[in-house]
DNA sequence: TTCCTTGCTGAACTATCGTATAGTAACACC
DNA sequence: GGTGTTACTATACGATAGTTCAGCAAGGAA
């Protein structure tokens, strides 16, 4: 994994911190919080232990870098502009589109759901973060509704449909079999259509 | 926590693993994985740390043990006679009754997962009793729908409310404010009602 | 009471954890 | 080309991880 010839690689503060929030998603993907370690880390990203420390302070400043990371991400897919008739069509396409509906990705986020369970700087973190991609969804519900002449407290199906959606990544990760693409794409149709139509 | 007077109070072994169980237990429901170790698990049941290799072999043992007691308790919870017109309407009940829906067997859960999503031992103990599980739900479809008169895939049914189930417990591990049992009932049936009718 | 099984303790062991820090060297600037 | 900043390495450190094992003692069998 590391090049090893190189020497001394000297990169802008920015760029090492997004390798080093890389090489610990990529230790969590594989082995969860148990693998989320400096000696593995270090070792994915192919720098010295050290280095860790440097650039975040400590091991729970890199889990809140990473955490802040993946909310990024999964935002900006979430509100990518994708084909689709209305807002929440885009929307579903989303969370199932490859970037969202991915293994490693909701392995990442299975484990950070066990830490902000437990940690609580991940817990004010995401505390702050979740209530746009909730507001995200809140307003792509009331738009359908009201288009579909449908009067629906946004608020309670978003809070369903949010669960919906993260037991998606709880049973992909689990079991992987049991809950395809298109089953995912299926269910959030299921749930959402007697609340907004379409 | 431990009873420190006493000296040695020898326990049957099914009576010590429970124990133990309940130990490791109270460890994951606190601080998750990062909290289910020898020193902790042993403080907590206020025995030596030798006593769990003696019994569980090792700290993956004791894991496996964790689960199928875990699953074990679920079964029994969801399949205990509860008023209810209809099979599936007990087992609404069930899932946000105070023995199941509550945070420190949720946050198990969600530890549980993590561990099953990267530990092959575990995932195979999973792959084997959450069929039971699946098998149980299915059921209550199928019979929910036919009293009916409705024709549905209680497979493809079975397999998104287990989802939305799971997304109860990560969403009440997360934010627990936002998922109260309430809110779960009424998104159970706000799901299934257009499947099985009622 | 005596014996024997075995539940249980406690310490030793090696590996690995996260953090702190002194020293090295790459690159921007003058 | 010399100089200063700082990205980076490398090592030491104490704490804690899981496992192993020799020995103690509780309690049923005789």
């Amino acid at each position: 994994m590391a090049e090893a010839p190189r020497r001394k690689a000297r990169l802008s503060p920015a760029d090492r911190r997004a390798l080093l929030e890389d090489a610990a998603r990529a230790c969590m993907a594989r082995g969860g919080i148990r693998d989320f370690t400096v000696d593995k880390v270090a070792a994915e990203a192919g720098v010295s232990r050290g280095l860790i420390a440097h650039h975040f302070g400590s091991m729970d400043g890199l889990l809140v870098a990473v955490y802040a990371r993946m909310y990024r991400e999964w935002i900006a897919a979430v509100e990518a502009p994708r084909p689709g008739p209305t807002r929440i069509a885009a929307l579903v396409e989303a969370l199932v589109s490859p970037e969202i509906f991915d293994h490693d990705v909701l392995k990442i986020w299975l484990t950070l759901w066990g830490e902000i369970a437990t940690n609580p700087v991940l817990r004010e973190e995401h505390r702050k973060l979740y209530a746009n991609y909730r507001a995200a969804i809140v307003a792509a519900l009331a738009e359908a509704a009201a288009a579909n002449g449908r009067a629906i407290d946004a608020e309670t199906v978003a809070a369903a449909f949010i669960c919906l959606v993260d037991g998606f990544g709880v049973q992909r990760c689990v079991e992987p079999a049991l809950m395809t693409e298109a089953d995912a794409r299926a269910a959030c149709w299921a749930f959402l259509r007697p609340h907004v139509g379409g």
